[in-house]
DNA sequence: TCTAGACCTTGACATGATGGCAAGGTCTAG
DNA sequence: CTAGACCTTGCCATCATGTCAAGGTCTAGA
């Protein structure tokens, strides 16, 4: 099947399934005499594979180590679960700093009348007026 | 003053003062007869206006924006408080997005036993296995 | 007065995941 | 035979930030 055809299939757009065989993450695919990227039921297994990897806001590099993993029959899910952790970790730190700025700023938006008037609190705490 | 010293007291590298200044978001500076910039107070608080809005997360776009509703003196609050609850409201999808990736992978990761068999639910669902 | 070292300048390149465009080759249905 | 859909590679762009390089400037100390 042609790339277009593995997109659809796996969700993982055609400029992307490139990108990830150039990085490495998928094997070269076959190609037909004149070229085009011929991919089979386990690529585009893959590609699902990825996306999903993807969708859980693992970066390049993890997937990378997962889809070792995945494919090593003798693997540890030891090691899965390290990589598991570790961004799950990462994943808290980031929604803890996203939700100090939420909270910080709708403690500003709160206090601001939000009227005709151009006082407000919003301005004051960013230029630094702690009045 | 230069540029680093700027830079201290503002909390924004010297690479970012020059880069907010060719994006309009700063006043061009004066020069020394070097070509120094050469930065006053003034220039300082508009730093540490953009560094307190950077930390809240807002965009370049958005601070712009900002920083002229800060200098119109006729401004209106709403359209501050306009800006900020767009943003609020950012902050509150990236946080539920995370989350979600959050809680999908805390649940995988409480599943897989994490020991020196391959055996894992990480993997299974990545991959699809719906078992 | 010379000089080392700290500072400044601009510009180019990199990140990471993704999209877009352009120029050109290929395939297929009518 | 041809239009239109599809494929290829490669370059540019995003966004905020960092790094590096090559070169000019300033200052304190010998």
């Amino acid at each position: 099947m042609n790339i277009s055809q593995a997109s659809q299939r796996s969700g993982v757009s055609a400029k992307m399934i490139r990108h990830y065989e150039a990085l490495g993450l998928l094997p070269a695919p076959a190609r037909s005499e004149a070229g085009y990227r011929q991919f089979d039921a386990a690529a585009v297994h893959t590609l699902q594979f990825i996306r999903r990897a993807r969708d859980l806001g693992f970066d390049t590099q993890e997937i990378g180590a997962l889809l070792q993993l995945w494919l090593n029959k003798r693997r540890s899910s030891a090691e899965v679960k390290r990589i598991a952790l570790r961004h799950v970790g990462d994943l808290d730190r980031r929604i803890a700093a996203l939700q100090a700025m939420q909270r910080s700023l709708a403690h500003l938006v709160h206090g601001c009348q939000g009227d005709g008037r151009p006082d407000c609190p919003i301005l004051d705490d960013l230029a630094g007026d702690t009045r």
